[in-house]
DNA sequence: ATGCCTGCGGTTCGCAGA
């Protein structure tokens, strides 16, 4: 099984280039992000002309997640549990979409993950960012006790490693690579989960976003979206790639680019 | 140290992104 993660800054403004590569690419499953619509702005038809089953948080303007997939897709639960909410917000924001997909040889826990940016720091958006990794943090044990393959997915905007970053020494002020940021990260690792793009690259130069400033043609980049893979699923994993192509493939691409692994379910 | 560029909403510049 294929399964995908790719922040598309705005789906329906990335709608062609999406539909291009999910062409190319053909995964079962996408975690899509940012895809900042409501649901029922969401272009579902065109994806359901592909053969994909879209379950579907959305939100106006801002954030907003998705989950695509060609297999069978029951269990959908929008929201992350006791989500915490932005200081001076009621709303909870959209950023957690959980699913479980049946795959030919058994099933497979997803969830499309847009963790809060938390620039800048130090300051609201930046607790704001610490409470809700931590909330994940906590779901993600608890998904730990149902000893299924479990796949947690997204943009986590967290910079693990210095050798993440073409220049690490422009994010030390950044909210995306201060210690308790890249401390949550390894708090997942710690826990049992497998960065599956690490487990099978370990060098580092390798990058899932690159901002809209020319950084894409001095390969400026940073490795910020991550899929963290339960023992039951890491045993399971064959491959991983990030699809860098993808943001030279057209004249719109989104600043970030899919990533996804292979799995033996 | 900062902006660079992009998308959104709702009319047009402010906010957010990372």
């Amino acid at each position: 099984m294929k399964i995908a993660t790719w922040n598309v800054n705005s789906i329906k403004a990335r709608l062609e280039p999406a539909l291009a590569w999910l062409k190319q690419a053909d995964p079962d499953v996408v975690c899509l992000q940012e895809i900042k619509t409501v649901d029922e702005g969401f272009p579902r038809e065109a994806f359901e002309a592909l053969g994909y089953n879209c379950a579907v948080y959305g939100q106006r303007t801002y954030n907003g997640v998705a989950i695509l997939s060609k297999l069978p897709v029951e269990d959908v639960t929008p929201g992350l549990p006791d989500a915490p909410l932005m200081e001076g917000q009621e709303e909870h924001q959209s950023r957690y979409l959980e699913a479980v997909v049946t795959g030919l040889h058994g099933i497979v826990r997803v969830a499309s993950i847009y963790a809060p940016n938390g620039n800048p720091q130090p300051g609201p958006k930046f607790d704001y960012k610490l409470a809700w990794l931590e909330r994940l943090r906590l779901h993600a044990k608890m998904l730990l006790q149902g000893e299924e393959p479990v796949v947690l997915m997204g943009d986590y905007n967290i910079i693990p490693e210095e050798g993440d970053a073409d220049k690490p020494k422009a994010w030390v002020k950044d909210a995306l690579f201060q210690p308790e940021s890249r401390a949550m990260y390894r708090r997942l690792e710690n826990l049992g989960y497998t960065d599956a793009f690490r487990a099978l690259h370990t060098q580092g130069g390798h990058y899932t976003f690159w901002d809209y400033f020319g950084s894409r043609e001095r390969n400026n980049g940073i490795r910020i979206d991550h899929i963290f893979l339960s023992p039951q699923a890491a045993d399971r994993l064959t491959g991983c790639r990030i699809d860098r192509d993808v943001r030279w493939a057209s004249e719109k691409p989104s600043d970030h680019v899919p990533v996804w692994v292979e799995l033996a379910i």
